[in-house]
DNA sequence: GGCGTTCTAGCACAACCGTGCTGCCAAGAT
DNA sequence: ATCTTGGCAGCACGGTTGTGCTAGAACGCC
């Protein structure tokens, strides 16, 4: 049985998810459509569409990949001996602070924005929430030293919603602004956990 | 000089504006555009475009609308003897507890997502940013009884982020959910900042 | 070399988009 | 009654969209 050529689909499917994104970045979740997304990643409708059928998996692919990513750049985080710094070093990851999270924090967005005409990227996104909360609940736990409890559920909320919140607001001013606060601010609340911790 | 018939030129307009946000709601912003946004308010396109000539002035009297019920229902907010109660109360209108604060959140993030298409909405979201800012600004002063100063803009910036964090989370999660807890978390925070003042 | 399969390239179609434009209707001032 | 003008209804045009479909090109295996 004769084997013809192949590409490497995955590699083709990360070409086209980081023409997604960019797409996303500079022109806004309207301008992806599988022809703007072709031109992008420099190849005809044909070829995207022998790869992604329909448009709807071509997001969802896109969102996916932007969560593997995100993940794995969090797991890379290298250990450090201060648990605040090392608590500060994950948290900063969640924050588009540098390109690469800045795209992924915006298709975040726009998969909330776009949620009730993708019902599919619903659960990617609740998926990634969770993974957060997760990650909240953790640095939490490190930093305090204590079980989980409903004060440190609160806490791992509290340190959620400050995170997105100032997600949320890097995100609405230039790329290239100070962003020096956002990180003290991060690092002070961190700090308080350990403060409060008996 | 003859003066034909007319229509209320504003109750129009809000009548159309409310369509727009209908739809953002339930069917996400890209399914906003002239002839569904006439349908859903129940006229025909060429009524619409009698009032908004091009859809950038739809979206553009929209956003500024419900930027302008917000600030209303806020300032209508009832005075409490209790500062903790009273800035909660506020607070809260900025969360998306209720459809209609729902649908502004909503709004509002639509706005964000597609701002790099609809560079004119971009500062109409960046004032009602400045706005939001100003008001947590305000509840500090008034929980800690003290002038601005570096702390208490870095508390005004931290309460800013945890209820637009805070809002995010509530809109991701289904609008009959339990909520109750984002309350409770707002007040914590509150009754912290007068706790921490001398 | 020939075969078979994957990939590329592109046409076609129906639907939808924003917007320019033209009549028609109704109502109030004269 | 007539005239003037704001509002209503809708057609038309050029563009874009998602997707079905077909024909050819490129390559690994026999």
């Amino acid at each position: 049985m004769p084997v013809p050529r192949t590409i490497d689909r995955d590699a083709r499917k990360a070409q086209l998810a980081s023409a997604v994104w960019r797409i996303i970045v500079e022109r806004g979740i309207g301008a992806v459509s599988v022809r703007s997304v072709a031109d992008e990643a420099g190849v005809v409708v044909g070829s995207l569409r022998h790869v992604f059928p329909t448009r709807a998996e071509l997001l969802e692919f896109s969102a996916r990949l932007m969560v593997e990513r995100a993940t794995a750049r969090i797991l890379a985080t290298p250990r450090s001996d201060d648990p605040v710094e090392f608590a500060c070093a994950i948290m900063r990851h969640l924050l588009p602070l540098e390109p690469d999270s800045r795209a992924e924090f915006e298709v975040n967005l726009a998969l909330i924005a776009e949620s009730p005409a993708l019902p599919s990227l619903v659960e990617i996104r609740d998926y990634a929430t969770r993974e957060v909360e997760e990650l909240c609940h953790q640095a939490v736990e490190l930093l305090t030293a204590r079980p989980r409890d409903d004060t440190s559920l609160a806490a791992a909320r509290h340190l959620h919603a400050l995170v997105d919140g100032l997600a949320l607001h890097l995100l609405t001013q230039p790329a290239d602004a100070d962003s020096t606060w956002a990180t003290a601010l991060l690092r002070a609340e961190l700090a308080s956990l350990t403060a409060r911790s008996p």
